[in-house]
RNA sequence: CGGGGUAUAGCGUAGUUUGGUUAUCGCGCCUGGUUUGGGACCAGGAGGUCGUAGGUUCAAAUCCUGCUACCCCGACCA
């Protein structure tokens, strides 16, 4: 019996579904907006986490943990957080309950428990950190203080989707505060360039480091700079932000140090974040028609290994020899699981471990006891090979580069092949209409045309391209795509997630 | 918030138009046996307040009314 799924190119977001529940990342919670994330989707998140705090370890941050409840008062400080915030935030409002009545189990919330103030589940924690630095930030020489930490935080989403958007989410959220403004920009630029590396090195997601244009950037931030990758099905999406956020917290929460002339300053800041959307990105991809494809340098189990045999006697003598090869893989840090589980055949492994993107499986049965083999499949190109068990040792370390290149390069030139050079609107609606991708264009510089636009054919601006953005000489100037107005650069058009 | 779905065993479903014995089938689960090179097979077994509240009726999964929940497609957004 084949258990079938929806390809790709039939309906691409019930592919993205199915291959999420199938695969065993996460399902529905039966609350709405809100997912469970189960064991395998943990993993993959653990080994992001993992990566990711050692990078932020290297660059000086500490982690540090705030409270996932803030009071509506310091919520309240920085407008323009307010304003894009207030609208999808869960608010605590009472602290008990009481049985409805007596003897029944319905229970109501005890009027009598309302809370003096009430408490916002974090949408973001600038506010609550912002009020803490106040008390810890007197002197220059309290500065830079490079805190980071990972948790969870709730914004009421009208529309939700499984790890891409969710009510909650779990995430990473650096905040750090610096005395001087271009030491600020300096840090919200490094984190921007470890997020790349990351991405690029272990997920192989080729991303597109950018400025968010003045009407879409962070609420209360100056500049945001942005990851942008292109999926499978041409839709771009936001994959990590890193912001340089001036001294709006620094003034919204009064914030001051003294500087080694003894004056008063406001303190620079940054914030940067990546949530559990990584993984959402990381399987549209690299995943297709078979299931997940996951990159070897972020798989929890890079190499599946299945006993075929006819007898127990078979199967202790294959164990025999797989206790040997997982040893030596495990010796050079790759992630072997053995599975001799009785109940399940090798056909029904093999699509297991293919729906779960294991990048390497190797089968050993009578033939390939006989001949000292082993026969090694490599998920991303599907290549079936004989190798002899004094290679593997080398062999598999060697294939998991492979693969995990490969993943990166098919990934990269399908990006490459998605970014266009446009000036012309009727190339312009073709393009989004039929195969989407980043379009890099002229604009005006008006909202009002980014409105048209996105009425027009879905597309929004995704970002500046930050070489674009930083490189005054190369600035191109030439007319608007749409309204034919002077423009002095071009901007990355594509619809989005 | 608008439009569309769905709700029956752990999961996926048939039955609902046209009410009628003991609610269908597949997967999964348990027991025993045979199997095992691309989602094995045989035999036996367990498992249900048909989302919820009310109504119509001799009789409701099925008809009527209300309610609730989740999913999908849009508008808002990491």
């Amino acid at each position: 019996m084949i258990r079938q799924f929806t390809k790709r190119n039939k309906d691409y977001s019930k592919w993205y579904n199915e291959i999420v529940i199938k695969s065993g990342l996460a399902e529905f919670s039966g609350v709405r907006g809100f997912m469970i994330i189960k064991p395998y989707g943990i993993s993959i998140w653990e080994i992001i986490k993992t990566k990711l705090d050692k990078m932020f370890k290297e660059t000086g941050h500490k982690n540090v943990y705030f409270p996932l409840l803030i009071p509506k008062s310091f919520f309240s400080k920085e407008k323009q957080h307010i304003k894009s915030f207030s609208k999808e935030c869960a608010v605590v409002t009472h602290c008990k309950l009481i049985k409805k009545e007596k003897n029944k189990k319905e229970l109501v919330i005890d009027p009598q428990s309302k809370l003096q103030e009430e408490l916002i589940i974090r949408p973001t924690s600038e506010s609550i950190i912002w009020k803490t630095y106040k008390r810890w930030i007197q002197s220059y020489r309290d500065l830079p203080i490079l805190l980071n930490q990972w948790g969870n935080a709730v914004r009421w989403e009208m529309r939700t989707r499984l790890f891409l958007r969710t009510s909650e989410f779990l995430w990473q959220e650096g905040h750090t505060a610096h005395s001087t403004k271009n030491e600020a920009i300096e840090e919200t630029k490094k984190i921007l360039n470890i997020y790349t590396r990351f991405l690029e090195n272990f997920m192989a997601i080729p991303v597109l480091q950018g400025v968010k244009p003045y009407m879409d950037k962070f609420s209360g931030s100056e500049t945001t700079y942005c990851l942008e990758a292109l999926m499978q099905d041409g839709k771009a999406l936001q994959i990590g932000t890193s912001h340089f956020l001036g001294q709006n917290f620094s003034k919204a929460f009064d914030v001051k140090f003294t500087n080694i002339n003894g004056k008063k300053e406001h303190v620079w800041s940054t914030s940067w974040g990546i949530s559990t959307r990584l993984i959402g990105g990381l399987i549209m991809s690299h995943s297709d028609d078979r299931g997940l494809v996951i990159p070897p340098k972020i798989a929890p189990i890079q190499t599946v290994i299945i006993p075929i045999y006819k007898n127990r006697k078979e199967l202790n003598q294959i164990s025999e020899i797989t206790e040997k090869i997982k040893n030596i893989l495990e010796k050079q840090g790759i992630s072997v699981q053995y599975d001799d589980r009785d109940i399940f055949t090798p056909g029904w492994k093999f699509n297991e471990y293919e729906m779960k993107g294991i990048p390497i499986r190797i089968s050993i049965g009578s033939y390939e006891i006989k001949h000292e083999k082993a026969e090694v499949f490599r998920r991303d190109t599907y290549e079936k090979m004989d190798v002899s068990w004094n290679c593997l040792k080398k062999f598999i370390p060697e294939l998991l580069e492979k693969i995990q290149n490969n993943i990166y390069q098919k990934a990269l030139q399908r990006t490459n092949k998605g970014t266009l050079t446009l000036d012309h609107y009727d190339d312009f609606k073709k393009k989004i209409n039929e195969t989407g991708g980043f379009i890099l264009a002229h604009w005006d510089g008006t909202i009002n045309t980014v409105k048209k636009i996105q009425e027009e054919t879905e597309a929004t601006i995704r970002c500046i391209p930050i070489h674009i953005q930083n490189n005054v000489n190369v600035k191109e100037t030439g007319k608007c795509i749409y309204s034919g107005k002077t423009s002095n650069q071009r901007v990355i058009f594509a619809k989005s997630y």
